[in-house]
DNA sequence: TAGTAAATGATAATTATTTTAAATTCATTT
DNA sequence: AAATGAATTTAAAATAATTATCATTTACTA
């Protein structure tokens, strides 16, 4: 799970530096149920950091998922999602307002793969559903 | 299935034109089973159409995605995918290469989503698999 | 076959993300 | 506590996929 302290365990173990801006980015995605894009977590941080860049928001989320503490989606052709539950679900996306819904998942999505020619390893597996919300149907 | 008659039909029942460009870029996609981008649909094309936009390409694709004749991946972050094979599969993804592979699923994905509290209708579901190929291991 | 709405093609515009290079900051050593 | 060196951040420019624009062409209907 992406907390502030396990972010900083994670920066530490990898020997990357523990800066003021990753702890705030961690901090604005830790205990989020939502899936916010890189501008958004920019402008939330950009009061409080206003000498914040979006380049570092990607980057930090890229380091992130690289600890597998945060997920980045590419649920949506125009823009990458951030993701920071880590427990095992799908996303639905409403193809009008591009709201993105957990769904709960039963199987094990990844292991649910046999071996098969030409793969040598999964990483992980995503399932999404396209469709329309309540709101906008 | 996509086929060129399908296609065909399928235009003629929304009243839209059957052109020579339409014709070409659904023979371009018929009877494929890998998963070519907008780009080099218009590569393979450019040769017999010299004339031909990409932006048509894209346009077209929507049309045939739009019939169900066709699937617009969004499996990766970069571009997008169309894959025209319409039975039920999911795909996995080479991280390294970004090469694309289809996977058997058995269980029927998008009826398997139970109804869900601001979700009004599932139009289709996705099952995106990333890790690494054999090639790139 | 003339009229008309739709499609095409060339190009410009848009936009998310990445790269670059200089400036800053972190962590460590002195 | 200051100095050092490497990693990080920033702001801006670069990149690249997709979409919009619009003049021209085309397919279909009457």
């Amino acid at each position: 799970m992406l907390t502030v302290d396990n972010g900083i365990r994670y920066l530490q173990s990898t020997g990357a530096k523990v800066t003021a801006t990753r702890i705030a980015i961690m901090k604005s995605l830790e205990n989020r149920n939502d899936h916010p894009s890189a501008e958004r977590i920019f402008l939330e941080l950009k009061p409080d950091y206003p000498t914040l860049s979006i380049a570092t928001v990607y980057s930090t989320a890229q380091l992130l998922a690289k600890g597998s503490m945060l997920r980045i989606l590419s649920i949506d052709e125009k823009k990458v999602y951030f993701d920071p539950k880590m427990t095992p679900h799908g996303h639905f996306m409403c193809k009008s307002c591009k709201h993105v819904f957990d769904i709960p998942v039963e199987f094990d999505i990844a292991s649910s793969l046999t071996p098969i020619e030409g793969i040598s390893s999964v990483e992980y597996a995503e399932i999404f559903y396209y469709g329309i919300c309540s709101k906008c149907a």
